[in-house]
DNA sequence: CGAGGGTCTTGACGCAGGTCAATGGAGGGG
DNA sequence: CCCCTCCATTGACCTGCGTCAAGACCCTCG
């Protein structure tokens, strides 16, 4: 990091985190997460509010629903995805969460979390007291501005699952689910064309509103199809534009 | 209709009114509504933020994916659904708005909004320009409390949908949906047992991701087993326990 | 290095809901 | 008041995906 910065920060009071090593100053995340089109005063009262990181190993839960709601979560590293279970037992996947991204925005209505947030490797986020978090943005308009276009974005990226549950065909929704993925990894510095899958097939299936078997049979075609490679979790994105052609055609035959 | 109308007619969508007859202060809606929890204080400022009043007669878009986002609205009375059209020409209802109820949050992210809002009847809402919306909530917590509440419980909604659109069935969505208006109406003083819908099956059946035959096949069946009484439009619910049960029985046989 | 459990793939078959089509009502405009 | 258009209902048939089942693969732990 930074070489001399002894003798800043005297000022954090409250810099409970013992580890500073990471701040969002010079966190490589800045561009995805919260300090996004912050000022870098902003960027500097905003550090001062994450009161801890903490770490998660693979399925360990960060949040369930019924906990009391505390702090938001950004993630620092590693995924998760994040789940609501029905009274009935039913329990489905509503999405997957990267680094940069916001969790926790479901306990805000409610003081109350609804939803459970399981990491699906070993993680680390970055503990935002909610509380603490509402004044600073009371005083900071930067920081009000970007939290409410991420709790925007929150409701429009939902209102396109919801499009992609109710209106698209199987392999729509895979192809839809890979180019995101595509995208999101683009994104953090990562090659858009090869990743690993960090979840399931039946969490992928569970996400889509398919069973596993049908998210394992759609892959496989794709496979012949010679639109990706697949093996397990390994994926390789050969021909992307053959693949947003499926993931927005309409089943028109007119 | 409206008596004589020769001359209103001419500007059409200016239909703008000055009429501050209605305020925050003593409408009937506000614990429904932004005002909700607010001081008396704070809803006399918030009053202050209504630019205007505006009406819309059925099938009239409130808001058209691509406009610029300016203000947010709140639903004064009648009603809206909320649709997304993508590139691919599929258009899908993605919800419902009843009075008190916020519409225009998809804006926010992006300053440009991204859904389609159509009155589903002769309608009337309060415009909140957003700027200066912002700039009142940094100064009364109250404000930003309620705003961040229901941009939250937004969140949490369509999450729900998304499991009914998921892992649902049928008849189980049908339920659901029968029952989610039945409580938006008790909520506002309506018989929850009897009332009117607003959408046409078509419109249900895209908003639950089933097609308007499902819905109208469904909502007979309901009726056969005397849960409900449906005429067109028109519905009576005779039993809404067991309408909870469907709604809610894991598909289960363990 | 081998055993075992979790994960993934693939096949065969069935059914919930989609598709197509025909008919009947309701309501608004001229 | 009547027509016309939109909406809802119902039946018959079809299909995409779910269900069930059998193996294969992979990773971990002893």
């Amino acid at each position: 990091m930074q070489g001399n910065t002894a003798m800043l920060r005297t000022t954090e009071i409250f810099s409970i985190s013992k580890d500073v090593s990471v701040r969002c100053t010079n966190c490589n995340l800045r561009e995805l997460c919260l300090p996004e089109s912050l000022s870098p005063d902003e960027v500097l009262r905003l550090n001062g509010l994450v009161s801890a990181r903490r770490r998660l190993k693979k399925g360990e839960a960060l949040q369930r629903a019924g906990e009391p709601f505390k702090s938001l979560y950004a993630v620092r590293s590693g995924s998760f995805k994040t789940c609501i279970a029905t009274e009935d037992g039913r329990d489905q996947v509503t999405g997957f969460k990267m680094s940069g991204e916001i969790i926790g925005l479901d306990g805000i209505g409610t003081n109350t979390h609804i939803i459970d947030v399981v990491a699906l490797e070993d993680s680390e986020v970055c503990a935002i007291p909610f509380t603490r978090f509402e004044e600073a943005s009371r005083e900071m308009a930067g920081l009000q501005k970007q939290f409410h276009r991420i709790m925007s974005r929150e409701i429009v990226g939902e209102q396109g699952v919801m499009v992609l549950l109710g209106s698209m065909r199987a392999e729509e929704r895979v192809a839809t689910f890979l180019l995101n993925l595509s995208r999101r990894f683009r994104a953090r510095g990562y090659s858009p064309t090869e990743f690993n899958l960090r979840m399931t097939r039946e969490e992928i299936g569970s996400y889509l509103g398919l069973k596993l078997e049908t998210v394992s049979r759609v892959m496989s075609r794709f496979h012949e199809l010679e639109l990706i490679q697949i093996k397990q979790k390994h994926v390789l994105i050969l021909d992307p534009q053959r693949l947003k052609d499926i993931a927005s055609s309409a089943t028109s035959s007119v």
